[in-house]
RNA sequence: GCCGUUGUAGCUUAGCUGGUAGAGCACUCGGCUGUUAACCGAGCGGUCGUCGGUUCGAAUCCGACCAGCGGCGCCA
């Protein structure tokens, strides 16, 4: 006797033939002397029969009466039949239950705090089932394509000293009597590697302390970062554009089914493709005017303008050359136009907006030096960083890159809470 | 930090200008040999967020408090 996967008995192969399977009550309903249990496991569902043709009447009755999300093991025929959900039915011969548990807290009509409050068994859906499948493909294509184009993955620490932008939003956690920050970003860490691999990335969290209350941020998110020596502002963003890519395509490619199920329009998927339009930051103000937004040179895009800007794209855009007062002092100014800088942000199509930052870093001592006085930064505390300006400094550029964000747009979700099995937010942290 | 909202059964909710609560789901029992979030009948389940006030009478009006949610800023 072979156990057996649900995906692996729906077909005709199957037919007549004896299976075992093992799983959780999805649905369970009674007609007559009939009962129907749909099963479900990783793989999918299907329908078993109880019926006191194979089964005694008290086998039958013990079947009948189980509750949703009790786990068994069944052992019966597989037959074809139109009437059934997945259109194979298994015909219950015996079985084995291993628990039947009181009434399942999560039923239908469920509200968005309810269900978070349970997640840790909404997690069973089938929905967020096929949430978790794609995530597991995104943070798989990830790594890979990275692996494929020549990076070596590395592994900066989380408890950190220094702050990488501002330091309102740092959270402190003790450390032996003295006190340090979980980190916000890898970038200055992953700049470190580049010295010995000169193309280097990282998956790992990052956590920021702000209070925001929005539908994109989370307090602890996985951050994909990336660092490669000898490259500029444009060769940074064409890596960035294949990444993105091939994410969606393996998505595409891997998760047709979970895609479905979740109501994704597939067709837009297909058509993220590189090269992705590059516009610069006095070139969109322009467009934005001319779509008669209020914004003009200097204002920095909040969640509304992107929003208003990207119904005009179906596919993901670089906004460039910012000016320098909207980002932080580590950016690279242009050499034709020193007030605005060789950096990049990605906005997603349908109203998702920022999911990536990156472009080119200082790298010369004194030009660093200067625009940390201007920020008021202490040098002391960014020795370390600074030390890399001194010792064979050369030209580099990186990004950061939201990869909750980045499935919370490839998923369509409502809220990025929805892209992510336990959210961190600024008032929850259980389950 | 700012603006806006909401608390009624385990869950989702109705309850209008005040007359002390109604439904669906879940659960239990019964019916049905082909159900599809089945259906039909019955049952179980509520100090209406808390405290105070107005009133003959408050889920409803007023005040304070507590908790939650949404959006913005900040960013990924």
């Amino acid at each position: 006797m072979r156990m057996q996967s649900i995906a692996q008995i729906l077909n005709e192969n199957q037919l007549g033939k004896e299976v075992t399977l093992h799983g959780w009550v999805y649905r369970i309903r009674t007609s007559g002397k009939l009962t129907f249990i749909i099963l479900r496991d990783s793989t999918g569902i299907v329908q078993l029969l109880s019926s006191t043709k194979s089964l005694s009447e008290e086998q039958h009755r013990e079947l009948s009466n189980l509750t949703v999300e009790s786990s068994l093991e069944v052992t019966g025929i597989v037959k074809e039949d139109k009437r059934a959900v997945t259109g194979y039915e298994v015909e219950i011969k015996s079985y084995r239950i291993y628990q039947r548990n009181d009434s399942f807290p999560i039923s239908r009509d469920l509200g968005e705090e309810f269900l978070l409050d349970n997640r840790h068994l909404w997690l069973r859906s089938r929905e967020f089932t096929a949430v978790l499948k794609i995530r597991s493909t995104i943070f798989k294509a990830f790594n890979d394509f990275y692996y494929g184009n020549g990076y070596y993955q590395v592994q900066p620490p989380i408890m950190v000293s220094t702050a990488t932008e501002g330091g309102s939003t740092l959270f402190k956690v003790p450390f032996f009597g003295e006190e340090v920050s979980l980190t916000q970003s890898s970038q200055f860490y992953l700049e470190t590697f580049i010295f010995s691999l000169e193309k280097v990335f990282t998956v790992s969290p990052s956590f920021r302390a702000e209070k925001s209350r929005t539908r994109r941020h989370l307090t602890e998110y996985w951050h994909a970062e990336a660092e490669v020596a000898w490259i500029g502002n444009e060769e940074m963003m064409q890596v960035e554009e294949k990444m993105i890519e091939y994410i969606v395509s393996k998505v595409v490619e891997e998760n047709e089914e979970e895609l479905k199920l979740l109501g994704r329009d597939i067709d837009f998927l297909r058509n993220i493709k590189a090269p992705f339009q590059r516009i610069r930051y006095a070139d969109l103000m322009k467009m934005a005017q001319g779509w008669g937004l209020n914004l003009k040179y200097g204002d920095d895009l909040g969640a509304d303008e992107e929003r208003d800007i990207m119904v005009h794209f179906d596919k993901p855009i670089f906004v460039t050359h910012f000016p320098r007062s909207l980002k932080t002092f580590y950016h690279m100014p242009d050499p034709d136009n020193p007030e605005e800088i060789l950096c990049h942000d990605l906005l997603a199509p349908e109203g998702y907006g920022e999911i990536l930052g990156g472009g080119e870093r200082i790298w010369d001592l004194k030009q660093l030096e200067q625009r940390m006085a201007e920020s008021n930064l202490d040098t002391r505390d960014y020795y370390w960083y600074l030390d890399l300006r001194r010792y064979g400094s050369v030209p580099h550029s990186g990004f950061g890159l939201g990869l909750d964000r980045l499935a919370w747009w490839i998923l369509k979700q409502e809220t990025i809470r929805d892209a992510i099995p336990y959210p961190r937010t600024i008032r929850r942290t259980r389950p």
